[in-house]
DNA sequence: GCGATCTTTCCATATTTATAGAAATAAGAA
DNA sequence: TTCTTATTTCTATAAATATGGAAAGATCGC
């Protein structure tokens, strides 16, 4: 995952009402909700809830498909699991780096 | 982990200068580095970085020790595994819900 | 087409966050 | 004590983000 692509993602979640969406998106998987019913749980006023949904559809973590007159929001848990995944290995795992003189080193095994 | 917690560490990591300063201290774990050398790698001016640093701090993924005049910062990579497990686990991941009408129903299972 | 419903975009405003120079604080050295 | 180094806090300012009313765009039923 590209640090840009995370950045975005975490930017999306760093966020209560956006949190909120999205955990809400998840409970109610695979089905998903339309967004009239999704300010309605969070008593959102529509273009507040507007800006945030697009937000996460920006960040990849959301997506919507029509249904009549409702648009039909989905989460995607995959982005949250990549998400997770670059935070443990691209990122931030602990790595024994170049000022390391810890005391377990390994450099002598194998 | 605390819905709080999650967004006050998800918004560290949601920008480039804290993301970047934090890998740093991930690499030069477990010894970290002090203020003054992460400025150099990164080219931050001191108030900008010290900001950064107090936010990293706040919400826990860093923490500081004083050496002499120097302020020796490292990472806490567990608190990144946490916030991964909270992705994971407590927030964001598939799950069956109330709306939930799937096809590959287990309801009568075992 | 017209009205009703669902949702978005436009817009103004409020709030929060980031940037960085300058002054202040902390600690060791002379 | 005074100087030097390391870092923070103060302060102002710029930039980004959040909020929500009002108008506009989609879609359906009549």
């Amino acid at each position: 995952m590209e640090k840009t692509t995370a950045i975005e993602a975490l930017a999306a979640l760093a966020q209560e009402t956006r949190l909120d969406i999205f955990r809400a998106l998840v409970e109610y998987q695979p089905d998903g909700l339309p967004a009239g019913k999704i300010g309605e749980l969070l008593k959102l006023p529509g273009a507040t809830l507007s800006f945030h949904l697009n937000q996460l559809k920006h960040a990849g973590l959301i997506q919507s498909t029509r249904d009549g007159r409702s648009l039909i929001y989905t989460a995607n848990t995959e982005a949250v699991d990549l998400l997770a995944d670059f935070l443990r290995e691209d990122c931030c795992s602990k790595s024994v780096g170049p000022a390391a003189s810890n005391s377990t080193s390994f450099s002598n095994m194998g």
